[in-house]
DNA sequence: CTATGATGCCTACCGTTTCTAGGTATCACT
DNA sequence: AGTGATACCTAGAAACGGTAGGCATCATAG
């Protein structure tokens, strides 16, 4: 038993990629950590799903990468919010609260 | 511009249908009309996502389905949900519970 | 009376996304 | 020497929703 950590919904770790390099520069092992610890170990994002999705967002300029040494002495790739995806950041964390909305009229319904 | 009609995020639609069951037996094209009407008009559901959507949660049992003849003298077939599929909204709203706290967690974070 | 739009069902295919499962390398600790 | 955490990556599968098509009936507008 135990093990309570959710899949995620398609669409949504973007904005929890987004929001985690918000709060400050951050390579990719960093940023699964961060989202597990913030939502108290509520969410699990596995590495299969965050590398590909950070090229893809890189790709499409929501972020710059650089590689750099941290503390620890050892090597990692920096990911840092840009002006655009700090918009976009901003524009999907609008369509959730909208879908969040929508759903919760429909399951407010009753007979 | 206008069309503020959002897509759905990968995982909900079932629930949805679901839900929109809960209230009572209905035919497919209605549940798209019925959530649309539901959502305040948020919400559009499209054939194509739902007739397979309706096939699928009818293989696994949450639905069952029946020809008849409605009011209006046209046919249309009839979904109704199953105690398995009544047990499954449930399921599937305590997961949306969920995620949206966990995500909500994640979004307050602050630096 | 014919054309159009709404109602009602369906399928094929595409694109996206996440996960599983694998691989590599370094470092700390036992 | 071995294990587990840290750190990166890829390939492939599975699932799902949308687009775009098709078909039939009915009411209504022109």
């Amino acid at each position: 038993m135990a093990k309570a950590k959710a899949d995620l919904l398609q669409g949504t770790l973007d904005m929890l990629i987004l929001k985690s390099l918000s709060l400050g520069e951050l390579h990719g092992y960093g940023i699964i950590q961060r989202i597990r610890q913030l939502s108290d170990e509520m969410l699990n994002v596995e590495q299969g799903s965050l590398y590909p999705a950070l090229y893809r967002i890189e790709q499409k300029g929501w972020v710059s990468a650089r590689w750099d040494v941290h503390d620890t002495g050892r090597e990692a790739k920096f990911y840092k919010l840009t002006r655009s995806g700090r918009k976009q950041l901003e524009t999907q964390e609008a369509s959730w609260d909208r879908l969040v909305l929508a759903i919760t009229k429909v399951r407010q319904a009753t007979t």
